[in-house]
DNA sequence: ACTTGCTCCTGTAGCCACTACAGGAACTAA
DNA sequence: TTAGTTCCTGTAGTGGCTACAGGAGCAAGT
């Protein structure tokens, strides 16, 4: 049995973040030592690592739940767990063409930008009427 | 003078988004009607809009302070927001590499997650000890 | 036995940039 | 006048942590 310090060292999860993750019930309770320290068993230390992983890849703490569950009762797992990262896999390629699209019109703005002008031609054009789009989107995640 | 609904709709910045924005003091607060309403000249909803903008390309608040700051005093302002752009560029360029490495990652994890297993590699192999680390990273951002 | 210094405990508040109410007041059109 | 819409303030919630404050437990050295 390993102290929260010790579980934060092999999980590589941080001890406020384990603490965090009881609290929401992310993963279970942990016994506890005489003086009321929290005591990790090998395997509550791979949940956490687990976590840390998935954390890693992206996914958010709803989906790990998910996964949590899926390897408790090991009854067809693998389906479930192919749909919910080819999703995850869509929304990371949306990100990546969102950002390269984004890199490309802040190039394109930055790159009439001289030191030494008085009037910021990026600035000007950001604060220009009708500039790059088509009405009111108004739509943001 | 409009209200804050047409300010909204001209400049694409949700109601509740504009409230917050003057609360916190990033745009200036708007004259009122008699009535107690918020009233926006065209110079302050293009003041939003510009906001908008530089939201949609990524930029943080804090530097939209700054670029707001910069717009006020016409002096040498193109130097650093070109340094700003740059900076801001790289962090975009760095978050693409980070989701490539991550879509490869999930690609590889999951290529081996056929329906109908009982057990889900994907899942194993992120439960397994000293799988795809070198020791205990602990850092994320 | 006592002290030093480390780790741990609980509870609360802050981060970012919004978003979503609730409960009420003020306009606008029929 | 009345119904419907827009607006107002104030507060709380989102995700996923992170950072305290103020105290208790524990291990090693003297």
């Amino acid at each position: 049995m390993f102290t929260i310090g010790k579980a934060s060292e092999q999980s590589g999860v941080n001890i406020e973040t384990i603490r965090y993750y009881e609290r929401e019930g992310i993963v279970p309770k942990p016994g506890r030592s005489a003086g009321g320290r929290r005591l990790y068993s090998p395997d509550e230390i791979a949940k956490l690592r687990f976590v840390r992983r998935c954390r890693d890849l992206g996914f958010p703490i709803s989906i790990i739940q998910t996964f949590l569950s899926l390897t408790e009762q090991d009854d067809r797992s693998c389906g479930e767990v192919k749909t919910l990262a080819e999703n995850h896999l869509d929304e990371i390629n949306a990100k990546i063409e969102n950002l390269t699209r984004l890199r490309e019109a802040l190039l394109s703005l930055s790159s009439n930008c001289d030191d030494g002008t008085a009037d910021c031609p990026m600035l000007d054009s950001l604060m220009k009427d009708g500039f790059g789009e088509s009405g009111s989107e108004q739509s943001r995640h």
